[in-house]
DNA sequence: CGGGAGCTTGATAGCTGTCAATTTATGTGG
DNA sequence: CCACATAAATTGACAGCTATCAAGCTCCCG
């Protein structure tokens, strides 16, 4: 269990004085032009569906914006609180959780670079959850997506892309709901692993079954509803049987099949192609 | 754990043959005509949002529809199978369930009367739970809502009330996942408890904390992730507490101001007041 | 009135949590 | 490149919550 310390840190970009945001933005900017020549958001779209060239348009200019960043345990958005506007995350992971007033905390689903963040339809929206980073996180604004999703007509595909996401998000959280309910300490972190690996391989960030996996142990524990000592102890029985390995924030899934059959995890079917 | 045997049962209106739908039909329309004047539909959404004449006639449309009708344990949606169209419960409780391959069952969710099912905008949508009826439940098709909903521009009020409960049934999953993942038993079963009277008296259905609780001890243990003896054994505590009164599916809930203490509920709050 | 589903109880096992100490990484400054 | 400080990971001992097994009881219903 983790003892919650509300520490924001040094949040860059958002909730900082204009004056502040504006340069770093600038230089975020710089960064990303010089650095970030990144596709990433269009890769990531152009797999969720065909983009027309004005859908493409759109992803282009989001993904041209300045980053927010985030330092590990700084909040994104904190539950109650008003969403100001839907950003998707560029880099870095990031944590939905609830916590109980004596510091337990329980994660309800983690943020992959492509998540959206604050993405929903309804007016004057309020966070359901608190989001942190775990990681350091990057992040742009993406109100377009919000106006595509909201009104299909010109955007299509778009709008289909983001029902799918939403739904495999539901999915993944039901999913949530059946591991902390009903399966062993094993089963969980197996599937949860599965889930992970899942979701970043469709997105670039894994191969063969190996991918950079930043949380601690403490972190996995509040993901899992274990105690650290037990995750600690879980993966090492999964290191010795040879179905794992992890170090240095880098997970590689030796045996994927049988994790998957073990944890029976189970990738999304959300809706039949179009006829 | 319930070892989930799959008996369908005898499903009425749904799913079977045309002619006796059709039959069963009419004996339902006769029946909500002469028994069921129910506006109970109304009153839930005029509780949502200030309705136009033009929405609350699709309401009334809706609610005069002929009744689906359901026995306990007859599945309502399948998992992976295709939704047809949206259904609103008018009476009976259900549970959204997922089952692993050696019985063990967890619901992720309850659902009661004035809940819709298979309300989703995404194109040609597959179940992500199974839907199982607790008791005998009653619905109607109500494709009108689904068309409210994506194309609000004839019904404003309507739509923002589905994105609002859309967002309270998220916020009520992350809640399950928090009760599974870090709390204790006790807590697990005051949350639900709690959170089933605030569901229940919203729509006129709880008074005084007192209401029709239809779900066995079994039912209980797979929503809150336990085995039924343990269920037994809290609810005696309850009892004993004199915080609760539970006999004959009538739950009577003493001090729930205690209780929402030890289980930490907190009512959803999705979205500010229109300004 | 029989039968069965649901509820209750006791005994026992075991998975997982807690506590505390140690070791190993990671990162920073000189 | 090394020393130090801190976070993270690891280990052992022990406790306890919850599951399992088994049996009896109660209530509802045909």
């Amino acid at each position: 269990m983790c003892l919650w310390t509300s520490e924001f840190g040094s949040r860059e970009s958002a909730d900082v004085p204009e004056s502040k945001r504006f340069a770093e933005l600038e230089i975020e900017l710089a960064l990303s032009l010089h650095l970030n020549q990144s596709n990433f958001l269009q890769v990531r779209f152009s797999r969720l569906a065909q983009l027309s060239d004005h859908e493409a348009g759109i992803i282009r200019m989001v993904e041209a914006r300045g980053r927010y960043t985030y330092r590990p345990d700084n909040r994104i958005l904190s539950e109650g609180m008003e969403i100001r506007a839907p950003h998707v995350v560029m880099s870095g992971w990031a944590a939905k959780s609830r916590q109980l007033a004596d510091g337990r905390r329980q994660i309800v689903g983690i943020v992959l670079p492509g998540d959206a963040i604050g993405l929903c339809s309804r007016a004057r929206p309020l966070a359901l959850t608190t989001v942190v980073a775990i990681t350091t996180v990057k992040t742009v604004e993406a109100g377009e997506l919000l106006t595509a999703w909201r009104d299909p007509t010109r955007t299509p595909n778009l709008a289909a892309s983001l029902d799918t996401t939403a739904a495999e998000d539901e999915h993944y959280l039901f999913g949530h709901a059946m591991r902390l309910g009903r399966q062993t300490a094993y089963e969980r972190i197996a599937h949860l692993f599965c889930e992970l690996e899942y979701r970043l391989s469709s997105r670039g960030l894994s191969s063969g079954g190996s991918f950079n996996m930043p949380m601690t142990q403490e972190t996995i524990a509040d993901v899992a509803g274990l105690s650290v000592v037990h995750v600690n102890r879980t993966l090492q029985q999964m290191r010795r049987e040879g179905r794992i390995e992890l170090a240095r924030s880098r997970l590689a899934i030796l045996d994927l099949p049988g994790l998957q059959s073990t944890g029976e995890f189970v990738p999304p079917r959300v809706s039949l192609p179009a006829e």
